[in-house]
DNA sequence: TCAAAAACATACCTATTAGTAGGTTTTAAA
DNA sequence: TTTAAAACCTACTAATAGGTATGTTTTTGA
């Protein structure tokens, strides 16, 4: 078996590098030639693996997309605490750890929705599937929150939890326009008042 | 100065049809000869109207995008009335008002700020401007709710502003991956949700 | 009316694009 | 050790990209 071994491993490597090309120079920009230049192979090997530029692009985003997304956003949701607290570090623990490159080149999983989900619906639901995990989390806290008697019981989670993930998405892209941080504080202390505003 | 008009009306031609493409198919995968196919004139005389494709994109921004966004988000903000209730409308009668076709292909802004915003700082500056100018319109009108004892005056207007904008332009990305409205649905409750907080 | 400049057209250039055809090398199993 | 399939490479294609050089036509102002 050691000859799927070589083809996972080949796999893996052109999605880690097309990965990174994606996310720097965007997806259209990143030519399949582009990508095999970065991996030390050649277009025949690509071709071998994948039958398509698409077909790349799906599996990134249902691999290495949805797995940063996942560690970063989802999994932070799942721990034990006051929900309220949980909601809050979270999203702004997040916020706080971007490297001054993911400043600049933004939210991959936004950059693919708002580059080419319009155009295709393979892309469409790779990445509608992380929408809906991430929200899928948000409201089994919110839910939580409001059997623990921390959060009101009034309130729609799946309008608030659409809500954040919103905001989070759309200061992604627009922290690209600036070169300081305080588009990201300000953000910071938006939640910050929304999430207070969930309090039962 | 009939020369002139005719150089002008040529520019709104490319200018109209140009936008439209970049709408519907985005910046990098519309050519400029698609652009001059669309205004039945020649790739001669783009190069005479536009020393480049980046130049036009800048002009796009500048222009159209603007008119876009002022129209829509901005001019609203300055209407007499109730601050809480003019703020709420402002969002969420935009968001009713989008056609098919809007909800699909997203915010043109959004889309110019995820797709090429990092990769050349005169599509950046050109974008910031019109989100400072959205920004400015809403510290202003909370502000002046602050005044009117309507808003609470403890919160931060900037950080509002920020969260405002943010959650409305990545609801409009997420929106894309949808075939019905209830992800709008859910924004706007999560919206009123988020204005109820800022009472006095 | 005539010359210059502006508006636009035609034909081209070089680079790059996604994808393919047909080869060679490596690996697996008999 | 042979054979077939998988992994990978070389060399290509046709289309398209942004941009330019060099025209022709239209407009303008003297």
């Amino acid at each position: 078996m050691e000859q799927k071994q070589k083809s996972e491993l080949t796999k893996e490597l052109i999605l880690n590098e097309s990965f990174k090309l994606f996310y720097k120079n965007g997806f259209k920009t990143t030519s399949v030639d582009k990508i095999m230049k970065a991996t030390n192979l050649t277009k025949g090997a690509f071709y071998h693996h994948y039958k398509s530029k698409q077909e790349l692009g799906v599996e990134i985003i249902s691999t290495k997309i949805k797995q940063r997304v996942y560690e970063g956003m989802i999994a932070p949701l799942y721990q034990e605490g006051n929900v309220l607290k949980l909601l809050e570090t979270t999203f702004s623990d997040r916020v706080k750890s971007f490297s001054h490159y993911e400043k600049q080149h933004g939210c991959p999983m936004n950059n693919f929705i708002n580059e080419i989900a319009d155009e295709e619906k393979a892309y469409q639901m790779a990445l509608k599937c992380i929408i809906e995990e991430w929200k899928s989390a948000l409201i089994n806290l919110l839910e939580r929150g409001k059997s623990e008697n921390s959060i009101n019981n009034e309130i729609s989670s799946k309008a608030v939890a659409i809500y954040l993930i919103s905001a989070f998405e759309g200061v992604r892209g627009i922290r690209k326009l600036y070169n300081d941080d305080l588009v990201l504080n300000d953000y910071i202390s938006g939640l910050s008042l929304y999430i207070k505003q969930l309090k039962a």
